[in-house]
DNA sequence: CGAAAGCGCTCAGCTAGATTG
DNA sequence: GCAATCTAGCTGAGCGCTTTC
């Protein structure tokens, strides 16, 4: 008679169907290094595992060895935008090529929350932690000193740490580049944000593209007509930027946007005004996200690699190599049909 | 001396620290119902657990109690939309909120990673799971037949099971109500699609929301001018279905979209032939995407409620209601400017 | 290749003393 | 004065696994 509760096959099980040891059953199935057992044995463990379907308790592990081959991903915000979902994808990718599985949680935007979010990790022990921000405005991470091995993804913090971050350093250069290639001969920027660059610390990504921008530019052959400065990023500031630069009577033969919620607004006032992307005008984004592809043209934009990124913070954890500083992931030019060839 | 490595608190050190027994302290540390321990000791043990830092050790826990506190998330695919993110959120919050963790995973569209994943979960012995399907045009689920405890989000199976859905049934039927109370005369539906229906398995939402529509479109006092069916559900599908539309004479007064991406081709169109929603004609659509406020004006949409889907799908799980079945959420409408009022 | 010792924790069962009838 | 009952806590076994010896 079974019992009534199916219970759960143990290497005691194993090791007592096939007439071994539990050492020997565990040795096999971990096929520990130093081991010397017959090749029949082997064999023969595998085979009666493999029958009894039996699984290893991996509660019983990592209280045994002190490792629990999962990494934390504590996550400020998994937004609306592509970018919470491509880190996550990117360090689950990562982590499962590294047999790791991850553990997920989220503040919903309020800091407060990060440090009971944190223990819950460390009470769960894992072997590395990441801390992702989507909302890069954030200040004052407060990042409660536990021992664990952690990096930040898209912010930094005073603390001395680990970070990934896009390199804006150069993205600014890149889209200056990209425009004087086409041939264009002047450009407006729309979108710089007034407040941003107040504090670089609260929007590093933003301070730092705008700078790369505003530095390229003035070594640029490019006659640069005004910037427009927004209190937003969404398509309405856009919208209202444009239809106020073009009543001005500006007409750049190129218009770079802040990111791609704000050339959506500018694709709509130029629509109003009859111009057409890609054949009356350049209009060249950064970030790339979702809707960029779903324009008419579809827009050229400046990638934010959060995928990468998010699998760069899973091997620097489980590399072990994590001396405090930030790593840069370049930002690909994805190009698509909104530069006009001159 | 210390040993070298700040070897972690245990039970027993508080044990010892506060001269109980490791059973006391624990009882203290729980606060089990039952145990009559002294407030004097109560007190004590936990000042002394606090200053030494002591944190309980998941693995150890889940090794005696046989319970992992902790959710398994597996989606198809974290995609690019709001969908997956608000699902994790929804989940995330349930599972906050009932003191249990969420193990994440993804099977990167491949249907054959499925068994991979479900095997990890199994692996971490988690308290239940939960199998989300962004991409609901997937069939054969091949779930393996774990005893895990365990709701589809946005999935039907042929096996039994219990399921969280949109509800769908309804959705149309909302769809041509709002339509008719704004008082427009005709309607045209863009986006059917051609493949969906000729398996409901394959698409369950879509046939269902097709069907909801049909059904309530033939009982409505409505002119119908016509379906277009399209191959896909991007803007540009939409934007070619309504230019063909409005070149072969139709005028509706409203159109219903199937969702919010043919919304948006169906705007492009619409803008081309200087035709405004919520002006000079209707538009109303489904899913309730990012993009819906992003456009202009903003349209209204009826939402799939993934949030709240994912939230029940941890109730479920935790409340032990399991019984085979679908729950259908409803899907609300989200009313913005691109409904004419007549 | 086996025996045995735990990893840190929980739970059922026990006991020593204080209080009652 | 003594058995019965409480009070307040302790003992020990063992979860399933890995790792000396």
């Amino acid at each position: 008679m079974e019992s009534h509760k199916a219970k759960r096959v143990t290497l005691a099980d194993v090791a007592e169907a096939s007439g071994m040891s539990k050492a020997a059953v565990s040795m096999i199935l971990n096929n520990k290094p130093g081991s010397r057992l017959s090749a029949e044995a082997t064999e023969r463990v595998r085979g009666v595992a493999k029958e009894l379907g039996y699984r290893p308790n991996a509660a019983a592990q990592s209280l045994r060895s002190g490792k629990t081959r999962t990494l934390g991903f504590i996550s400020d915000q998994v937004t609306v935008t592509r970018f919470a979902s491509e880190m996550i994808t990117g360090i689950l990718r990562a982590a499962e090529s590294r047999e790791h599985t991850v553990l997920i949680a989220e503040t919903f935007g309020k800091p407060e929350q990060m440090a009971e979010a944190i223990k819950q990790m460390a009470h769960r022990d894992v072997d590395g932690l990441i801390l992702g921000f989507m909302d890069s405005r954030q200040r004052d991470l407060k990042i409660p000193q536990t021992g664990l091995p952690t990096v930040l993804v898209n912010g930094i913090d005073d603390s001395p740490c680990t970070a990934v971050l896009p390199n804006e350093n150069e993205s600014g250069a890149k889209a200056v580049r990209h425009v004087v290639e086409s041939g264009a001969r002047s450009v407006a920027v729309i979108g710089e944000l007034g407040s941003a660059e107040k504090d670089p610390r609260t929007y590093p990504s933003i301070t730092r593209r705008f700078g790369s921008l505003r530095r390229s530019l003035s070594e640029a052959n490019l006659e640069v007509l005004g910037h427009w400065v927004l209190d937003d990023w969404n398509p309405t500031d856009g919208y209202q930027a444009t239809t106020q630069m073009l009543s001005e009577g500006y007409k750049p033969e190129a218009i770079i946007c802040a990111n791609d919620r704000v050339a959506m607004g500018v694709f709509q006032a130029l629509a109003e005004e009859g111009l057409t992307p890609g054949a009356d005008l350049s209009v060249l984004s950064f970030d790339d996200e979702i809707i960029a592809s779903y324009l008419r043209p579809q827009l050229s934009s400046i990638r934010l690699p959060y995928e990468e990124m998010g699998a760069l913070a899973v091997d620097l954890l489980l590399e072990g190599s994590l001396e405090p500083g930030e790593h840069q992931i370049d930002m690909p030019l994805i190009e698509r049909d909104s530069m006009k060839r001159n």
